[in-house]
Formats: structure tokens, sequence, C-alpha cells
DNA sequence: CTTTGGATCGTCT
DNA sequence: GACGATCCAAAGG
């Protein structure tokens, strides 16, 4: 599914790749109550992890660059896909300067729209909130693995957008440790928006 | 409700 | 050759 972005399935537009341009940190908790597009598929960001790089033990990045985490250190504003556990994939927004590798793992969504193709792509859910409150069902869920791997979330060259629909991010996010990394687990960069039924676990 | 172990393979040591 | 930025079903309380 590729097109301009007057094709998207949600109201807004592509967020500015400036704003993704800075410290991972930051744009971390500023990407809650974004929404991300495949096709007609979309489901707005409630949880998320920053990661960076060579800082970063935890970083798929820190032992530097390799063909696998490439994308990390590419411009920001492009999807970074990883395969792992021999049958996941999980999708990250590549952010920072060019040349740093940083990213932000996409953890959670709560469907917004093409809800029977995600039930569809989804059939171990049995609740709403199944669809996509992990990061690895929600690339199950929108449809996303290894092919979109390096896709330009802002011109959306690959059918797959990262848009701001004019919902602010949460005042005061949920702060925490990471999940599932066995090094530096308790840096406090896992941010949720509080209360939301779609965080994971 | 919580805990546990199996699935499954690309990537880097 | 070991180990994942995980998920799910099954078993136990």
């Amino acid at each position: 599914m590729t097109g301009p972005a007057s094709e998207l399935v949600v109201p807004g537009r592509p967020v500015d790749r400036g704003h993704l341009e800075i410290e991972v940190t930051e744009v971390a908790p500023w990407l809650l109550g974004k929404v991300l597009v495949h096709g007609s598929r979309a489901g707005r960001i409630v949880e998320v992890e920053a990661y960076r790089g060579e800082d970063d033990p935890a970083s798929h990045a820190y032992r530097g660059r390799t063909a696998r985490n490439a994308v990390m250190f590419g411009r920001a504003g492009h999807l970074y896909v990883y395969f792992t556990y021999g049958m996941h994939f999980c999708a990250n927004v590549v952010c920072g300067e060019e040349g740093s590798p940083r990213a932000v793992l996409i953890r959670a969504l709560a469907p917004l729209t093409g809800t029977a193709e995600m039930w569809a792509a989804r059939p171990a859910a049995r609740r709403p909130a199944d669809l996509a409150n992990g990061p690895a069902k929600l690339c199950q869920a929108l449809g996303l693995d290894r092919r979109h791997d390096g896709a330009d979330l802002i011109t959306g060259d690959l059918g797959v957008w990262l848009v701001d629909d004019g919902t602010a991010p949460p005042e005061s996010p949920d702060v925490g440790g990471r999940i599932g990394v066995s090094r530096a687990a308790d840096r406090p960069w896992r941010f949720w928006v509080p209360g939301d039924p779609n965080v994971s676990r």
C-alpha cells in the first residue's frame, strides 16, 4: 500500500522530521499519542522505550554498526524493524542526528482503524487490548515485518507513516525501567500513557 | 490470578 | 554455539 499522505486513513499529517532529530529520551515521550499507520490499519502509540546507541548496553547498536542495525545509524524518521526470538518482529522509530544510532521502540498501540484486519492477523487475541499491547504483537497487528526495515515514516514510501492527528502527549507520562533487557534495564527510559488499557503486560 | 517452559532462527561471539 | 528489546498455552493457587 503506497501512496500520497492524502490517502491516510486517519486525519492529520506525517510528523515533522525535525521533531525526531533531538535527544532520544525527549523524543520517546513526545511520541505518545502519535499514530502509526500501515495501509488501512492504524493505532495510537501508548507505550515506548528509548535506546541510546553507543552509551547504552541494551541497545542493538552498542557494539557498533552491523548489517542488522544499519538503519539505526541513518536519518531520523525511518523505521528500524528487527527479527528476534526466531519468530517475532519489533519496530522502532529512528531519531537523533544522522550517524548517531538512536531509536524508540514502539511497545504498544491502541487500535484505531483496520481492526478487522488486525483480528485476522492476531488469532490469539481475545480482547481488543490483546491486538497490539506488545512490541511484536503490534507488528503482527499492523502487518509489519523485515520488508519495512528502513521505511521512511515521513514520506510513507513503503506505506508506513507516523502521523500527528493533533492529540497531545500526556503532560505527565508514566515512566519506568525497560522491559525484557538484561543490561541497563533500570534506566527510566520506558514511557507510557497513564491508565491506558493497551499498555503491555 | 501467577508462573513456567517451549517455540524457532538470525545474528554475533 | 549461545542468546535474544517476545508471545502463548498450560499448569498451579
